[in-house]
DNA sequence: GCTAACATAATTGTCAACAAAAATGTTTAT
DNA sequence: ATAAACATTTTTGTTGACAATTATGTTAGC
């Protein structure tokens, strides 16, 4: 009936959704991209689809915004953040910024259970690989990131990792080659390695590297603006 | 009259302000230490104080939320947040990770106009710390901050930067030592003399130091936690 | 005099109606 | 037939009133 989602009112039960849940669940269908870049996310659906207010909604696509992964126009609504290439870049620069430095911290501050989930995860990572689903793939993909984080023991990091992730959800889905799932659970099981062997160095060096592989496996610097994707769709 | 600011509605003639002013108002408010942690910010209050609807306020107060700078309390109200000694720490080890690799693209990338801007901030930091005029000497700090992340040309970085100097603002104001003035410009005319000479490596490593050194001046591990402060002031 | 229960006041949270703006559809004139 | 002007519908933005919760002040009981 509406296009955001047709597992309407099953949380009505529960009394009711907080705005953090709701952020959650339509950053998570963002990430999944089961919510493409430029989709129109509107208030009347949305109210429909979580069973809540006006009021509700409004909250929480303001806090998505603030996260950069919903655009905000001034009586226009809300959509689906589609970055530009520079935008891209821009976050590829700062992962490479902080991952490096969050792996590291993560590898030295590793308990034995961390090891364990870590291995867990990656389990899970090459099951949704062999199995050929994109979504979790994607899905799993981004979250040993944030797992990373996790481990390092630093809420504010922590945060910008799931926020810079979130986006990179969005600019694999605009940049990225359709077929090819863009982590590669390879380089996620040789930065465990360094963890087993407590190598901090080596997983820092492992994760710069592995962000720059997944960069350049974007088709960064061509489609300019995003001004209407239709208009780039219809010209030969 | 009202305990949030006596400067009320000398903004009217303007039409009205957006949300996006407000927050940058009060975000300005709370660097300056004129909102110290703690305060209570009551929606009338700021309604007054701004001319403008409740709604307004309450969109700021969330997004000032989002960047952790103001603690939402449910049925409670809006409060200035007050940083525990674990969230310092977290905060510096996110700045220690971040900024001097901003430092270091900063002075890579600084065309000749962004030294003579830099040039004209170091001096007016040096002023008022001339002066002793505390306030105006925390904001220039942080703003220096603020100003590489600028040249570094990363709006990603930029706004992470941004938080990070915010919150250390409030850091200071809770486990700075009252008369110091926290961040010793003879720092910042380091990291530009290495800006001048285009030594990259070396303005990546004094920023580090600089951070490093302001974190040390600190008293954490004291004020576990920060209940009421009223508990802790009135034991002896 | 001190504590607990109650009553009052103030503040926050929510909702529904209304206003404003934009998108869409229709008519009319050239 | 095309394009501009107008009307309609849909969607967003705002206001005000009301409900719910918390804080404060008062009284009663011990």
């Amino acid at each position: 009936m509406n296009s955001v989602g047709n597992a309407a009112e099953q949380e009505n039960r529960d009394e009711e959704l907080g705005e953090e849940e709701i952020v959650e669940r339509i950053l998570e269908a963002i990430i999944d991209q089961r919510l493409p870049p430029g989709t129109k996310l509107s208030e009347a659906a949305l109210c429909e689809a979580f069973g809540v207010g006006r009021m509700r909604i409004r909250q929480s696509l303001l806090l998505l915004s603030s996260r950069e992964v919903v655009e905000l126009l001034p009586n226009r609504g809300a959509f689906v953040a589609s970055p530009s290439a520079e935008q891209a870049r821009e976050v590829f620069e700062a992962r490479l910024m902080i991952e490096p430095n969050v792996a590291r911290l993560a590898a030295e501050r590793a308990t034995d259970e961390d090891l364990k989930r870590l291995e867990r995860h990656l389990q899970l990572e090459h099951e949704a690989h062999r199995g050929n689903k994109r979504r979790e793939s994607i899905r799993l993909s981004g979250n040993f990131h944030v797992l990373l984080a996790e481990i390092a023991d630093n809420a504010v990091a922590l945060r910008m990792v799931k926020e810079l992730v979130s986006r990179t959800s969005l600019i694999i889905g605009i940049f990225g080659s359709p077929g090819v799932s863009n982590c590669r659970d390879e380089d996620h099981d040789e930065i465990f390695n360094a963890f087993r062997t407590r190598n901090s160095d080596s997983a820092s060096s492992l994760m710069s590297k592995h962000l720059k592989y997944i960069q350049e496996h974007l088709e960064l610097g061509a489609t300019d603006d995003s001004a209407s994707d239709l208009v780039a769709i219809f010209r030969k």
